[in-house]
Formats: structure tokens, C-alpha cells, sequence
DNA sequence: AAAAGGATCAACCGCCACTAC
DNA sequence: AGTAGTGGCGGTTGATCCTTT
């Protein structure tokens, strides 16, 4: 007997969100917070499977994502942390609480792993069956020497773009785009109390043509809309007694602790190989980052 | 300008771990 | 201890965009 499907299949809908699914997701974890995935699809109406909300929530809408482009920091703390901990995509990104698992992953699949290969076999073409983790540890052994500056992540996200962003230049063109079906989940939202005064008064406004010129929401103003005291506030601790469960109770942490390691973050228990956390904490924050940096800079190809 | 091929990334799938009963 | 339900993870796919010819 396989295990049963998480939902029923019948009736679901797949492929890309809408924005309009997006509003009505977001709507609901504002109010209820996240968990008790099961019961989103359920409550929201949305014809999805609770997977689906969770993963968009999770790598696309939850509040303190960072999109766009690695910074070089970035990427020398994947390429370090890959080599450590080889594909646990969810432990890199716990050290990296701006990037979700995904992009993590996507990036190492389409930049990185062509990147390094390049490096490897232009440092020496029969070395290019080496493992990486050979060569990130001969670099660290050679730049143990000239100790990089400390690195406190709070440094590598200048140019933050939030989801909250991108969920208001969603709302920005959703607005635009169906403005009837636009009203009618307005007055839901704002009835059921689902969206706070400050999305009822920028839907309303950017329906009224308030903002001719398609302004953002500040960001400011839509942060404090979705932020994780909001989310605290709403029914954190209504969905199922946890913290945020994965990363995002790590992007609440996201101060100047991120690198602690939740429970349910740690590599599994099959993993026996990884290194002690605070080990890896301290010579990736204090130490190594800057290393692989400068390894990129080495490089004319990077 | 159009077609072909490559790159990118959001989303899906299947499996595993954990928990409650 | 066994089972079912649920969440989480990593691998993979496929649609779309971009670049090259």
C-alpha cells in the first residue's frame, strides 16, 4: 500500500500562482500564520495542494526573502557550505536566511557548479575530477595565513528586495489587470479582516488611480504589513505550537544570530558527516567567507 | 526577422522524518 | 510497536526568457 497522496488530485490546480492566489494566500497566513498547511486550501478556497502553498509561501512570498543577484559573499558562503555539507540545500540556506533552499539550489545548478568546474580545470586540467571539497580546502589552508576581516551577514544584503516588495508590485499589476475581481477580493479581505487597513487603503488607492505613476507601497509601510511581529501577532503560535517551522523562524532571527541552527533545520540524522555547528559557524563567519571571495577574485573567470 | 539552442527559475514529485494516536 | 497524517527536503521538470546564428 503507497502512501497516500497529500491531497486529493482531483480538482487541483497546478502550474504558476496568480496573483490573485497570492493575495488570497498571503491574506490568510497574515491572519492565521503559517502551518497547518492542510487546512489552507481548505479555508482559502484556493484550489491547491497544501505542498503547493507551502512552497509558495516559503520560496516566493513569505516576508525577508532576498531575490536577484549573489553577491560574491553569498556565493563564497554556498560554494564553502556546499563543499561542507555537499547538496543540504535547506542547511545552506539556514545560513543564508535571505535565500530560500530553492534559489540556493538553482543557483548552485546553474551558475556555481559551472563555475567551479572552470576554476578547477584552470587550475589544473587533471584536476578536474577532483572533489570540490579538496580544492575549498586547499584554499583554506592557504589563506589561513591572511585572516579576512570578520563578516557579519547583516553586511551582504544592501541591496534588499523583500517579498513584501514583491508582493506590492504584484498588487501593483494585479490592480491593473482585473480590477473587478480586484474589488470583489478587496471587500472580502477588508470584511473578513483578513487585510489590515494599510492593503485595504493601497488596493483602494491604486484603484482610485491615486498612484498614476504605479508607485511601490514604501517599504517600510508594506513591511510592517507582513512582518514576522504582524505574523507573531496574528496566530503564530496558533498553528502548531512551533516557531516558524524551516527557515522562517531563522529569517525572524535574522538579526544577528542567523546562524544558529533550529532543530528542524539541522542536517537529517543520516547525515553523520557534518561538522560541528558551531565549528562551521565560526570558520564561515569569522574566517572562510572572505576566502572564497577572494578565490573568485583569483580567478579571472569568476 | 525568425529559428534554434541555452539559461533560468518556479513549481512539482516522491521520499523521508517526525509526531500523534 | 505500528500506522496514518503532515511537513520538509532534494531532485527534476517544463515554461519562459535570452542569446546566438
Amino acid at each position: 500500500m503507497g502512501r497516500p497522496p497529500c491531497c486529493d488530485k482531483v480538482g487541483i490546480k497546478k502550474g504558476p500562482w496568480t496573483p490573485e492566489e497570492d493575495i488570497i494566500l498571503v491574506s490568510y497566513i497574515q491572519e492565521h500564520g503559517p502551518g497547518n498547511w492542510r487546512s489552507v486550501p481548505t479555508n482559502t478556497g484556493l484550489l491547491r495542494c497544501s505542498k503547493s502553498c507551502r512552497l509558495r509561501w516559503t520560496n516566493y512570498l513569505r516576508p525577508g526573502i532576498k531575490r536577484g543577484n549573489f553577491t560574491p559573499h553569498e556565493e563564497g558562503m554556498i560554494i564553502h557550505l556546499q563543499a561542507l555539507l555537499g547538496n543540504k540545500w535547506a542547511a545552506i540556506a539556514s545560513y543564508l536566511p535571505q535565500r530560500t533552499d530553492n534559489d540556493i539550489k538553482n543557483y548552485w545548478n546553474t551558475h556555481l557548479k559551472k563555475k567551479l568546474k572552470k576554476f578547477q580545470s584552470a587550475l589544473d586540467p587533471h584536476m578536474a575530477s577532483d572533489s570540490t571539497k579538496s580544492f575549498i580546502n586547499e584554499r583554506r589552508s592557504l589563506e589561513i595565513i591572511t585572516p579576512s576581516p570578520s563578516l557579519s551577514l547583516s553586511q551582504s544584503s544592501t541591496t534588499y528586495a523583500s517579498s513584501t516588495e514583491n508582493i506590492s508590485r504584484l498588487l501593483e499589476g494585479w490592480m491593473r489587470s482585473s480590477p473587478k475581481t480586484n474589488n470583489k477580493i478587496l471587500q472580502q479581505n477588508t470584511n473578513s479582516g483578513a487585510m489590515d487597513n494599510h492593503q485595504a487603503y493601497q488596493l483602494k488607492a491604486e484603484q482610485d488611480g491615486g498612484h498614476g505613476g504605479g508607485d511601490l507601497v514604501s517599504h517600510e509601510e508594506f513591511e510592517s504589513i507582513l512582518s514576522f511581529e504582524n505574523l507573531n501577532n496574528a496566530a503564530w503560535d496558533k498553528s502548531t505550537g512551533d516557531s516558524m517551522p524551516g527557515r522562517g523562524s531563522q529569517a525572524a532571527a535574522n538579526d544577528d544570530k542567523v546562524h544558529v541552527l533550529p532543530e528542524k533545520n539541522k542536517p537529517r540524522s543520516d547525515n553523520n558527516t557534518t561538522p560541528p555547528l558551531s565549528f562551521l559557524e565560526k570558520w564561515l563567519l569569522d574566517e572562510s567567507a572572505g576566502q572564497v571571495e577572494e578565490m573568485m577574485e583569483l580567478s579571472p573567470m569568476f
